[in-house]
DNA sequence: AATGAATGAGCTTTCATTCAT
DNA sequence: CATGAATGAAAGCTCATTCAT
């Protein structure tokens, strides 16, 4: 049997990691004071140099796990054998989900996309994200569902509308009902469908 | 006759607005330092702030000229008095065109969009900026041209679409050839097109 | 037991203090640099920081923590009940005695008395302190021992002598034995018996 | 005849003096930016310098010229042979008349009294000044007038009263009428006569 | 292992001084 | 002569990082 633990050990580091999103969300990266992060995180600020080389390795860190679990939420058993205009509409569908969820490392990690501080490993699971979407996006050019553009520019669409809705919705220029997704989404597709 | 002098007079100031473009678009505010832009703009440190009260000032005043820069050159002589597809033509040739030519601008610009630096006359440019993209889509909606969407949506896309054009070419993952720009006009009317 | 160690705890805040002392009472405040100030309190300049808000704050500290001890030295057990001439009497050779034992700091006082950076609180303990003399004074000009004067005036005369001798004294003009002492005491007293 | 001239070209340097007394007396050495004196003189910062070497030899430049008004305010035509104390009531009278007629000389002059960045001479007259005094005292003492005392310590005194007269002016705890500068001369003479 | 006081390099900003006009 | 824009050294202050406890 597992004791009832709050916060066995495994804590600390992800305790440091979610005070370090918030901020680094909230302020930037230069913007933020490693002293506030171990603030926010009730840890001693020497603390933070157990866990993380440097303040460049906690961005890492910290883009690391949220780019992983947003790619896992949008890949986890994809459907790629449904109809490509379903699988659009899961993909969508998730996407949006996570922002809901996760409006904080969304807002994290549009922030710090392509930052000069972001390490090859970052920037490998950046392009690993946009790789699983043309995928999709490919299969469903070679099935006809979908124009026959370069997929980079359909991908750029698809993830330029998904910004577009973040910021409106962060900004509460729009709010984000059902129906409006359910339009939105539509919208979407139609911009890239044959 | 006087002689031709390289740098009449318009000078200074533009010269360290220049330089602070480029090296705030790069590197952000907070990670951009003002000797750095005075090395840039080859002035003495001190100089800037014979122009400039504080580093606040100077991206606001920076902000406010691109900022103004690129809404004239999408607003200057409108056609609103033209159909809605050939409105939208104009809107988005006119934004690839400011696009290309001033990359760096723009990419100033969204990456210091609503940053808490900003003064109000600033977020106030931001707003008017949308403003007359809205009252363009507005007139197309009542004109059954566009769907019938809330505005803020339709400009969330179409920002958005702009936005991830830029981003996939600054980060070369699309080349912006003539034939790219008329399809992702193309794919981008439908989206929104009744 | 514990060690006895070379600077308890009491440490750092109180060493920067006597660090800023010396300096604001001989350079200054506007003469000396916060780097300085570290220096000779042999601790990094940002510590500084750790203990004080602000130069400001630091000399503001440092005001209140002399004044007091002045304004202590001064009044504990002050013999109201005692005649004029023996209360006039223990306040000169308190005065004196406190100078002799602590010229910087009184030099820091006189330096710094009224300047414009001085916060409210500060200003409100010199008042405190004259306030104290006043109202030996006017008890003394009951009682008929001194001259029935504006008690700001009988005041100024004092305060000024003790001035004066400070200068004279700092300046090397003027030593200041037992013998000179009792005879300043009996000028000043003269200046203001009845 | 002389033509009308507003400001010949003695001028300038003068409207300098005048400038930096205003604000050095307000502000002191350090706390009084060279620019600021130009903008105040209504005149170019360069020109500070066509006039002055350095800011040192500004504040030199007017310490002598105001210690030497002051100086000469108190001496010339000074009645030494009159009975002691009228020299006393006539010394007396010249210097409050002094201070009220120029309160921004004297508060200047009190303020940098001592200062380090005084050079040989301004020294030499600040020692010429009290010399004066000090022969008024030795002579007074030698008719038995005054106190057979260091005569250091009767300069001291006198000095010490005056500046206690100015401060309790000039932060307007005291009114000078012409009542209390009568009591307040009474007082110091009664401090140093025999 | 965890802390947080201490540090000093580096940031933003000021200012005595110079020099092209 | 006079100017004031320009300068860069140095000021006040912050913060990533270390290390004694």
């Amino acid at each position: 049997m597992t004791p009832p633990r709050t916060d066995p050990d495994t804590g600390k580091r992800d305790v440091i990691l979610d005070a370090a999103l918030e901020l680094f969300a909230e302020r930037g990266f230069h913007g933020t004071a490693v002293p506030l992060v171990a603030e926010r995180a009730k840890v001693g600020a020497g603390t933070i140099y157990r866990y993380f080389e440097s303040k460049e390795h906690l961005v890492n860190a910290l883009y690391r796990r949220e780019k992983q679990r947003m790619t896992e939420a949008l890949a986890e058993g994809f459907p790629f054998e449904r109809p490509p205009r379903e699988q659009f509409h899961v993909l969508f569908e998730r996407a949006i989900a996570f922002m809901k969820g996760n409006p904080v490392a969304v807002r994290f990690l549009e922030l710090h996309h392509h930052a000069d501080y972001l390490d090859a490993e970052s920037r490998a699971l950046e392009e690993h994200g946009n790789a699983l979407v043309e995928a999709a996006f490919r299969a469903s050019i070679a099935q006809l569902a979908m124009r026959d553009l370069p997929p980079a520019l359909l991908v750029a669409i698809v993830w330029g509308v998904f910004d577009g809705l973040l910021r409106a919705w962060s900004e509460r220029r729009l709010e984000l009902s059902d129906e409006v997704i359910a339009q939105a989404e539509q919208c979407c597709w139609e911009a890239i469908r044959r």
